[in-house]
DNA sequence: GTCAATTCTAACTTTTTTGTAAGTACCTTA
DNA sequence: TAAGGTACTTACAAAAAAGTTAGAATTGAC
């Protein structure tokens, strides 16, 4: 009979957990991704959608999202101009996280 | 035949998402719930499992994580100190939430 | 000709977060 | 007597994140 054994693995370069919050820790980030969920969102549609975001940080966070491939852009070339937003095929491995968070959310912090 | 509709669940005091995020976006608070676990961790123990962590910052967090219900903290009155930290019932319950973290973190960023 | 709509961009400031370094307390062991 | 182990605490500094404000581009509507 051994006894119980910690199995301690230690935060490194191969924790993968520090390794999805170096994509997903941005203050808004998750937030913008539940919003997208898998429709198409405009660049207006997510601003409305979370009305306290600044648009500096609400492109900055897009952007960032872009450049890690979650999401995806498209720009029409019209006048005035229309860019939509979508959750890429990684982006869509996310939302797993994200439906966890709002059960979690739901089910312990909203019980108002 | 209605177009398909969007649903838009505006960013506000209900959602769901925003509440989880309130107790766990820190920095280190989800490196700390998945180093606690299941198991009793005392302060040495997970200053080393996650050995970026400053003093500072690993009490701070933990001390958050106790305001907020989701970690208990037992401390032996002996010399040298001894204190164990675990999560409450609260806190387990988002253990799911890190278990997908870790998930996507090592099918999609860690396929080294 | 002016204004509105939409998606940004850039400069600057403020706030928040994080890090650093040193110190405290207590007992045990050498 | 001095050093070591454990779990903090505090003050100060640096860095990172976020907010604010203003403005650019383009074209159609009024």
């Amino acid at each position: 009979m051994e006894k119980k054994e910690k199995k301690i693995l230690p935060c490194d370069d191969n924790c993968p957990v520090k390794a999805s919050l170096s994509l997903l820790s941005g203050k808004w980030t998750m937030m913008i991704i539940f919003q997208i969920g898998d429709d198409v969102m405009r660049y207006g549609e997510l601003k409305r959608a979370i009305p306290t975001i600044s648009e500096k940080m609400l492109i900055q966070e897009l952007n960032m999202l872009v450049e890690n491939k979650l999401v995806n852009k498209k720009a029409y070339p019209e006048i005035p101009p229309r860019v939509e937003y979508r959750l890429t095929e990684l982006g869509l491995k996310t939302i797993p996280i994200i439906d966890k968070l709002v059960e979690f959310g739901k089910e312990n912090l909203l019980k108002s």
